[in-house]
Order: structure tokens, then sequence, then C-alpha cells
DNA sequence: TACAAAGTTGTATTGATTACAATATAATAA
DNA sequence: TTATTATATTGTAATCAATACAACTTTGTA
């Protein structure tokens, strides 16, 4: 799915966020890079377009987009932050040869159990670890 | 299930991991205490037994004993670990109110997708969040 | 166009984790 | 038991992602 720059505008003012150059620059990387980029990331390839920005506007600017629920942060790193503009139920797969992040899908409901009736559940994640296809080639 | 300290010692010897007196204290302190604590409060506590006991030892031995498959990581919040005995799959809620965290059953092998056939899976977490029980009848 | 509220910037700090060298301890063999 | 060697522990210093904050800028609205 293609968004444009109008898309994420309309969205921002329906969640009653500000409209920003900043944040809309963020959204447009993530829409194209679903990679799951780091802060550092994110930020080290907006600051060749904008050469002013600063890394304290990044980090708000996710953190506010998150708070929105327009896009999700993965930790499953225990060092550094991720972020997804696909906010959809899915399990991240993290490869420990190559760092790749992988996505599969997950479904989340069958993971309900009964010792969680009664508790109200905002947020689901699903991260596995492993070796990737290709670094198990590789080995070979 | 109670553990002794002969128990953990005998099982650090078949997993080829040298005995010390601060790994047993460790491992001791975990079965006593499933709270899933932090490195911090595994050493604050510990260290009014072992006054000499140093922080980057802590460290060290959860580092160790993850490795070894003894104990497991919880990556649940983005700025610390913490640590679980429980190294059966299961899930992990954490209270978004309160900051308790809260075991649940969670059959994993659902989780797996054709899209992850090729994939050499070594670990699998599984992370919720939200408010519990007791914090949802508080807010009344 | 003017104003108030909110966003951005840059710098300084925080705080969990790691690096490392000196010292102490554990496992093994004589 | 004692000696030897490899490994663990300790304490300090360093790293680095993330946050706090105050000055400045921009946005949305009247």
């Amino acid at each position: 799915m293609k968004f444009t720059s109008d898309d994420f505008a309309k969205e921002l003012k329906s969640k009653n966020i500000r409209l920003s150059h900043q944040r809309l620059k963020v959204l447009e990387y993530l829409s194209e890079n679903k990679c799951h980029p780091t802060v550092d990331q994110i930020y080290t390839s907006l600051h060749k377009e904008i050469p002013t920005l600063s890394k304290t506007t990044v980090y708000s600017t996710l953190s506010a987009l998150a708070d929105a629920g327009m896009v999700k942060s993965i930790n499953i790193e225990d060092n550094e932050i991720r972020y997804d503009i696909t906010v959809e139920d899915h399990g991240h797969f993290k490869c420990e040869s190559c760092g790749a992040i992988f996505d599969f899908p997950a479904d989340m409901s069958r993971l309900e159990s009964e010792v969680l009736s009664g508790f109200k559940i905002r947020d689901k994640n699903v991260y596995f670890k492993g070796t990737c296809p290709m670094c198990l080639a590789n080995k070979n």
C-alpha cells in the first residue's frame, strides 16, 4: 500500500496531531523503509535532506506517532528501539547472524488464555530469534 | 518445584559451567523470586548477604546462565532486562499501571507460519501489555 | 496579521550495560 | 594436600541509547 504525504496529513489531522514537516518526513521514511529501522538510521538518513533536523525530534516524533497508534515500536533487541509503520498484528523474527528482521503472520488471538480474562490488553508482541535461511545456507 | 543448592550445582556441572558461590546465589534468588526481577533488584538483594558482590558479576552470571538455557531474559521493557528461571515457553503480560509482570500459558507452536519454514528458531517470546484486573478495579 | 499553543533544536544528563585489568577462586593433576 | 592453570569476581571507567530542559520556531486559529 502506497501512501502520499496527503494521506499522512489527513491521518495526523484525524488523530489531532499537528502537521509538521518533520513528522511527514518520518512517516514517509517508514513507509519507504519497512526494514524496521532504528532511531539512528531514521535520523541519519533524514538528516541529509533536512540538515537542521535534531535527533531529539526524531525521538519525540516517533513517540507521539506510537502513542497515536500510527507506528509500532519493536523491542526485539535489548539495546535499541526499532519502528514499524505496519501496525496490524504480526510477528517479528530476528536473524542473530545477519541482524535482519523478518515479518511473519501471527494469529495472536490464538494466544488468548483464560488466565488473561479480566486483563485489558492494549498491545501484543511476538518476537522470535534464530537464523534465517540465507545465513543457514552460507554456513555450508 | 523447589530446587536445592545441590540441584543447581548438578545442573551447572552438566552444562560445564563452573560452580561458584555467586552463581548459586543468583539461581537461588531467581527460584525464590519469580517476579521477573531486574539486574538491579537481584544485585541489591544479594548484596545484603554478600557484601563483596559486584554488579558486573550479576550481569555476567545472568548472561552465562542465559546462554546455557538455565534462565531466560525478558525484554518486555525498553530500558532494562528482567530474568526468569522458568524457561519453558509461556507469555508475559506487563501491567502498565502497576508495573507487575504476569505469566500466562501461550502455545507458541500455534504461531508457526509457513513463512518461517527454512528458518531455524532458537528463541520465542510473547509480550502483552495493558492493565491488570487489580488496577482496573482501582480506577473505579 | 497577530497570538497562543505546541513542535523543534541543541546541549547536558541519565542510567543500564559493557570493557578491562587486577585479584581471587575453582577444577585438576601430581 | 599442594601446585598449577584456567576461569570467575571485583571495581572502576567508558559507552551509548534515551530523556530533560530551556530557547527558539512553527502551526493553527481568530
